[in-house]
DNA sequence: CCATCAGGTTTCTAATGGAAACCAAGTGTG
DNA sequence: CACACTTGGTTTCCATTAGAAACCTGATGG
């Protein structure tokens, strides 16, 4: 990785940008993190990666997620095409969401991620504590 | 991946748990989340992944961020352990960020994130213009 | 004596997130 | 008939946060 391929200073009024822009405000990478660089976005994910799920099952199973970001978060998937929402007319209606073919590629592309965070965030926890150790003096 | 193993309901007050309990708030991929799961932490990584760099520098080349976004997520990111600063006393003061071993390898996991992002962002675009189109009518 | 540099911090405002209330449609209950 | 209850949301309101811009520090050159 060097400089000039990694990186650009200007990147105005651009949709597609060449590989490697990462830092620039319209290249892909920069597109995904505003999209799904929120944990919601992601723990949906892979909450969703298990198998179908009802909005209910969601908000009881994601900890913490609200019922209005729940169905923010989910719409905002669904228009990406990584999720999609099936309706079914009972009484009361029930809606299920599962991931598509496209939702599952990113989410093999985060489970690197979530490996990493199971195996180090211990030793992240410690540099935390050493900072502070530091910085109280 | 099963459900009794990626999930769980309720934990409340731990601080270590097992692996794979993604959904609670206190597994290690929450807090990974919580912690960098923003944007500007993963940009600055990558950009830091290049080699050392001055907050000028940064500030210049991270496109959009705020000098105080920039002071604010660098210090998060050092007392996490991923990035160390460096002062050095000239005049003016010139400080230098630079990835540590640990950040690297965050920034490993993070590198197939960046890779499906480089291929597959086009595919999302498309999803989102075919949703719109459905929506309009 | 003032402007300039890097590397921030402070201040103020705009946008966002979360909690809780509300809603719609249909069904069961007294 | 009136009322409560279900799911899957939306709305409202308030607290937190992000961003823009001004300010600060300390030494140095004009």
């Amino acid at each position: 990785m060097q400089d000039g391929t990694f990186l650009s200073l200007d990147y105005p009024n651009v949709t597609t940008s060449k590989r490697g822009d990462v830092f620039a405000r319209n290249c892909p990478t920069r597109q995904l993190l505003d999209r799904v660089g929120d944990k919601w976005s992601i723990l949906l994910l892979g909450m969703l990666g298990e198998g179908e799920m009802r909005f209910s099952a969601l908000k009881r199973r994601v900890d913490g997620i609200s019922q209005k970001m729940l169905a923010q978060t989910l719409r905002t998937l669904e228009r990406d095409g990584l999720i999609t929402r099936h309706v079914e007319p009972t009484v009361p209606v029930s809606v299920t969401y599962a991931i598509t073919p496209l939702g599952r590629e990113l989410l093999g592309a985060l489970q690197w991620l979530i490996d990493w965070a199971e195996t180090r965030m211990s030793a992240v926890a410690q540099a935390q504590v050493a900072y502070d150790l530091r910085m109280a003096v």
